[in-house]
DNA sequence: CTGTTAGCGCTTTCAG
DNA sequence: CTGAAAGCGCTAACAG
C-alpha cells in the first residue's frame, strides 16, 4: 500500500465518474446549471459525489469558462464607519449572487496599478472601486482589458465606466433647506482639506443654494482629514474665530462627531439652541444617544444592491453604454436640530 | 482582417514566447521567483511581456501548483469597530505577503458549512476565522482536507488547529487590579447575554481575582447584544438597580461606549469621581475626546501580524503540531478612571 | 540554461 | 442524452 496521505489527494471529477460508472462529461454536466443530463445519471453522479465528498474546482472551471466569479473590491479609509458598512454590504450582496469578493485595501499612498494588477492576475470578473482617491489609471486599464468596473461615489474620473452615486447635490440642498427652515441664517460648513468628490459636491450645493436664497455668506472651516479628528480640528478653528453661527453643515458624519465633541468640550454653546448641526451619511454612531445627530442618510443596503446590480447588468450586456445610478437620500432628524 | 475584439483576447505565455523567440518554459521561468534563466533570455522575455501587456494567469498557475494563494477570511459582527479594524489589518498583511483575501461575512444565522464550501471550491490556501460564533464543523472540514486554518480569539473549539488569541485573562485581571488600586471596591461588570469566549474569559478572570482579594461580590449586568445598544441597556439596568458602585468593567469598548452615554443621560453620577469605568479592546472611538475611555488595548496590528505569520509557518511545516499565540495586552489610561 | 513533453481539473464541441 | 477528444494557460520533470 502506497503512502498517499502526504497531501490528502483531492478527488476530481474522474473519481466521481469512475464511481458512478459514467463519463467525466456526465459529472461535469450535472454540476453545470443549465446542462442536459438524464435524471437517472444525475442521481448516480450526485450520489457518488456525495460519497466521495467531491467539490468542483472553480479555479479549473474558470480556466475554460473564462470567468472566475471573483470580484475585486478596492477600498480605502476603512476606518470610516461609513466605508466599513458599505464594504460589508457589498460583500454580502456579491456572495448572494455567487461571486467571491477579494478585498484590496488601498491607501492613497499605494500604487493603484499595482493593486489592479494583482486583481487582474486572478482574472477577476469585475472590479468595484470605493476608494476616495480615484485612480484614473485603474479605470483605463480595466476598460481596455474589458473588465467590468463600477465606481462608487466617484465622478471626476473620465472614462466610460459604470457608476453608482448618492445624490450629493441633494445632500447639500437638504442640509441647507433644513437649516434655513429651522431658522438658521448664519451658516458655516465643516469639511476636509483633502478634496474628495462627494464632499465637494455637497459643499457646493449647500453654498449655491444659500446664495440663490440670498443668505449671508457661508463660512468654511476645514480639518486636515476627513475623520473624527479632522472634525474636531475644524470646530476648534470655528470656535477660535469667535464668530457667531447658528447653523452648521458637516459634510460627513464622521467629521460631525468630532465637531460635536469639540464643541461640547471647548465651548458653552448649546446644540441645537445656539447652534444647529447637520451631518451627512448617517453612520451608525450618529444614532448613538450620545450624539443623536441630525443627518442625511444614504442607505448602504440600497447602495450595495445597486452596485451589484450594475455589475450583473454589465456582464449581461458588455457593450452597453456606461450607466450611472443616482441614489436617493433622506433627512434623518434627531437632536442636533430644532424640533420645529 | 478578422474581428477579434469580441472579448479582447488575453495574451498568454505562448504569445510572449513567440515574440521573444523563446519557449513557453522560458517565459514561465522568468516569472517564477527562484527559477534559472539566463539574464539574456530574461530580458528578452520581460521586454516582450511588457510590449504585449502580459500578466501571468494565477488561476492557471494554481492549477498545476496546487496553491492558489487565496485566503478566506470569515468574519462576523463587522459593525463592531474592533472587528472592522482587525479585518482591515489582516487583509493588509495578507496582501503584503502576496496572498489574496476573500472576505466572507458570516452571521451566526448562516450555514457555516455552506460558506466554507464556497471557499474550498476556490482551493483557498488557508482560512482565517474571526467570527464569534465558532463553527465547529468548519474546523473539522478544513482539518480533514488539510487546509490550514487559524482561529482568532477562539478557544472553545476542539480541534487541532492554530490559534491566535489575546490574553483575555490578563484583560480581566488588569481591569480589576487597576480599579482596585484606584480605590474602587464596589464593583460591577457589564457584558453581553450572548456568550462569547473572549468575553467570558475576561469576566471570569475579573471575578476570580476579585474573590481572591476578598472584595465584595461583583454584580453582573447584561445587555442583549455585544454592541453599543447592549451597553446602554445593561447600564440602564445597573442604574435601575439603585445600587451604588464605584468601579465598572465593561468587557468590550463597544458596550462601554453605550454604557457611558446611557450613564450621562440617565444619571447624575459623574465619571470618574463617582464611578470609574474600564473597557476592553481600545477601539478607535474610545480615544475620541467625547469618551476618553480608559481601556485595555490589544494591538490589532500585532494581531494581524501574528495571524499571517501563523499561516506562513503552517504552510512551511504542514505537519507541525497546532500552535497557539498569546498576545500581550496593555492598559491605556484615559479619563474614565482616576488620575492617581 | 533551454526546449519538449506531460499533465493540473474542468468544459465543450462533436459524433453516436 | 452520452462519451471521446481537444484544449483553457501554466508549470514541472526530463533530456539536451
Amino acid at each position: 500500500m502506497k503512502r498517499d496521505d502526504e497531501r490528502a489527494k483531492s478527488i476530481t471529477s474522474v473519481d466521481v465518474a469512475k464511481r458512478a460508472g459514467v463519463s467525466r462529461s456526465a459529472v461535469s454536466r450535472t454540476f453545470t446549471p443549465g446542462a442536459s443530463v438524464s435524471s437517472e445519471t444525475r442521481e448516480k453522479v450526485l450520489k457518488a459525489a456525495e460519497d466521495l465528498g467531491y467539490r468542483v474546482n472553480q479555479l479549473a472551471r474558470s480556466l475554460t469558462n473564462k470567468r472566475s466569479d471573483l470580484v475585486g473590491i478596492v477600498a480605502a479609509n476603512m476606518d470610516n464607519p461609513f466605508r466599513a458598512e458599505q464594504i460589508e454590504q457589498i460583500t454580502r450582496k456579491l456572495i448572494e449572487q455567487n461571486f467571491r469578493p477579494i478585498l484590496m485595501p488601498a491607501e492613497a499612498s499605494e500604487d493603484p496599478s499595482r493593486i489592479i494588477g494583482m486583481l487582474l492576475e486572478y482574472s477577476v470578473s469585475g472590479v468595484i472601486i470605493t476608494s476616495d482617491t480615484p485612480p484614473q489609471s485603474i479605470c483605463q486599464e480595466c476598460v481596455s482589458l474589458g473588465v467590468p468596473i463600477v465606481l462608487v461615489n466617484k465622478k471626476e474620473i473620465d472614462a466610460p465606466v459604470d457608476r453608482v452615486l448618492m445624490d450629493n447635490v441633494k445632500c447639500g440642498e437638504i442640509a441647507l433647506r433644513t437649516l434655513h427652515r429651522k431658522g438658521a441664517n448664519r451658516l458655516a460648513i465643516i469639511t476636509s482639506e483633502k478634496p474628495s468628490y462627494s464632499l465637494e459636491v455637497r459643499q457646493k450645493a449647500f453654498i449655491n443654494l444659500a446664495e440663490s436664497l440670498d443668505l449671508a455668506q457661508v463660512e468654511i472651516y476645514t480639518g486636515s482629514f476627513q475623520n473624527y479628528n479632522g472634525g474636531a480640528e475644524a470646530m476648534h478653528k470655528l470656535i477660535a474665530s469667535e464668530r457667531s453661527f447658528d447653523g452648521l453643515f458637516c459634510v460627513t458624519d464622521y467629521m460631525a462627531l468630532g465637531s460635536l465633541d469639540e464643541l461640547r468640550l471647548s465651548s458653552t454653546l448649546s446644540v441645537p439652541d445656539d447652534l444647529q448641526i447637520i451631518g451627512c451619511d448617517d453612520i451608525r454612531q450618529s444614532s448613538w444617544q450620545g450624539y443623536a445627530l441630525t443627518t442625511i442618510r444614504q442607505d448602504t443596503d440600497k447602495l450595495a444592491q445597486a452596485v451589484v446590480q450594475t455589475l450583473l447588468d454589465r456582464f449581461e450586456t458588455p457593450a452597453a453604454p456606461a450607466t450611472t445610478r443616482l441614489l436617493e437620500v433622506e433627512l434623518i432628524e434627531r437632536s442636533t436640530t430644532q424640533k420645529n
